[in-house]
RNA sequence: CGCGGGGUGGAGCAGUCCGGUAGCUCGUCAGGCUCAUAACCUGAAGGUCGCAGGUUCGAAUCCUGCCCCCGCAACCA
């Protein structure tokens, strides 16, 4: 058994959970599923990123203190997560007393390696972005942003992080370990990027409002960013002793718009303190809608809620998970989760099982007989290698289609064998045992394979053909038997909507 | 000349690296079956593969130029 430590990107406070979260948590509790599925003991971790300015504003507007606000937002998007069956390990917040130890740790040991030091930042400074501009980048002399603000020349002393000393090892690292940045597409940017140069980066703000003091000096925070990417290491209890149980990560799964960060500044980061690396780190696509980004555009059309109400919450996990190419982008559109919801769900595996399971109750009394393999069964193995190869590649859209084949060839099965033939001639009855008995475990590798993807229906489907204990793990795949178990007379696993 | 991705039957995509009668899903139409959630199975129609040149016996695929869409350009999942 191996030990696999997967998190994703904290989320902002500063807006309410979106289907572009939903996608990236639902990805990665995917994997998470399949990994234990596979045996592994698995460490899942999500959580919030809470020091940003930009909440003071709306905390102010809410008269509440910017604590009082950031839990809230911590008890919404928890619900959120619960809602979609998340299943996380730890919910890390980096308002906690466990993250800050850990920051003031990771600045004291840069410091002591002697890639921290003092300086003097100078340039246009946009409130708003919560940043300094280059010129180039400026529109009349403001910010593209937000134009209707003045921008003002601003020099502050900061502290730094010798970001520029890392761009050799940099890219020693991703000759030596290309599958550190994952998809290949991303890799190539971030090389691009190395290839320019790097500038150091302040890891400081002057303030202290809101956000982790400075260590040494208590007229500065902690920048945001710097704080933020040490979740991943505060969740695993550093900087105590066993903290590196779970240290290195198998998997930090992010959105392709934070790649700079979690693939140049994090493991210059960890270089400089002396920790190990993460293993990968995966870029997933965005979910667009109408063709754009719904992150930014304010009021986005589709809400969350309105998502997950549609059908609940296993038709959306499947229908993200099947439209969006986990390393791509894809649009949401209500017309094709219709779709796919009827096509695939209700009539390819939902109907799939109502057929089967009434056949059993009608032909044998739902009890499953017992019966030899058949070529369904020989499917469904070659069904498993597929399967595997696509979710160890992370390729979840593809261990998806794995599982979809396999329905569509038991819905052929059963129309080439025809069963309410064979059951009208008593001297195919063992034929018909044979059927019958490999579609019964033909639903229940189907449950086995879904489970990652739709955990409640795969249950459900599980316990339909007479099992009561916990859907199985791979290992069991091949040789499981649900013979002289008693199946559901009637099951609508997905049940069709008029509409 | 900033960098990158994309333009394939009505819709969404694969195929492009390693040229050889254009494939999948949905939708449409026809037939079959009756175990089933008007579901399932089989078959058919439908494409000058963004445009224009070039290489080749042969190009969606290689080369050149152009057009259009979309991202990124230090804090957006």
């Amino acid at each position: 058994m191996s030990r696999y430590y997967i998190t994703t990107a904290i989320d902002y406070s500063n807006g309410d959970p979106h289907l572009g979260h939903a996608f990236e948590k639902i990805g990665a509790d995917v994997i998470a599923r399949y990994r234990r599925l596979r045996g592994d003991e698995v460490k899942f971790v999500i959580g919030m990123d809470e020091h940003s300015q930009t909440i003071l504003q709306p905390a102010a507007e809410a008269e509440l203190t910017p604590q009082a606000w950031v839990d809230r937002m911590a008890d919404l998007f928890s619900e959120a997560w619960e809602r979609l069956e998340i299943s996380h390990d730890d919910f890390i917040r980096t308002t906690e007393p466990r993250h800050a130890r850990a920051v003031l740790e990771m600045v004291e040991r840069t410091k002591q390696a002697g890639y921290i030091f003092e300086g003097t930042y100078e340039g246009y400074y946009c409130e708003r972005c919560e940043s300094f501009k280059q010129e180039k980048d400026l529109v009349d002399v403001r910010c593209p942003e937000h134009p209707d603000r003045e921008i003002t020349w601003t020099k502050e002393d900061n502290y730094f992080f010798k970001l520029s000393a890392f761009r050799e090892p940099l890219l020693k690292l991703l000759e030596e370990r290309p599958e550190f940045i994952e998809p290949e597409i991303r890799r190539n940017e971030i090389r691009n990027v190395l290839e320019e140069g790097l500038q150091d980066v302040s890891v400081s703000r002057p303030q202290r409002e809101w956000g982790i003091p400075f260590p040494g000096d208590e007229r500065h925070a902690v920048y945001v960013w710097y704080d933020a990417l040490i979740n991943y290491l505060s969740a695993t209890g550093f900087p105590d002793d066993g903290y590196d149980e779970w240290w290195p990560a198998q998997l930090h799964v992010i959105g392709k718009g934070i790649t700079r960060h979690h693939c140049i500044i994090w493991p210059a980061m960890l270089m400089a303190a002396g920790i190990e690396l993460p293993r990968t780190v995966w870029a997933h696509g965005y979910i667009h809608w109408g063709g754009r980004k719904l992150s930014k555009s304010a009021g986005a059309p589709v809400t969350l809620q309105s998502a997950i109400e549609r059908y609940g919450p296993d038709p959306l996990r499947y229908y993200l998970l099947r439209e969006v190419p986990w390393d791509g982008d894809a649009d949401f559109t209500w017309q094709r989760f219709d779709d796919i919801y009827n096509a695939e769900l209700a009539n390819d595996l939902g109907n799939l099982a109502n057929r089967a399971l009434a056949m059993i109750n009608k032909y044998r009394g739902a009890e499953v007989p017992s019966g030899g393999t058949t070529e369904l069964d020989r499917r469904a193995i070659e069904a498993l290698d597929v399967y595997r190869e696509a979710m160890d590649g992370f390729l979840l859209h593809k261990g998806i289609a794995a599982a979809l084949a396999l329905a569509g060839a038991a819905n052929v099965f059963i129309e080439e064998r025809a069963p309410w033939k064979l059951a009208k001639d008593d001297s195919k009855s063992a034929e018909l045992d044979d059927v019958l008995a490999s579609l019964a475990r033909t639903l229940a590798r189907l449950a086995v394979l879904l489970s990652p993807f739709m955990p409640g229906k795969s249950r459900e489907l599980w316990q339909a053909v007479g099992r009561e204990d916990e859907v199985a793990p791979l290992a069991d795949y091949s040789a499981l038997e649900v013979a002289e178990l008693r199946v559901d007379k009637q099951l609508v696993l997905f049940p069709k909507v008029e509409g």
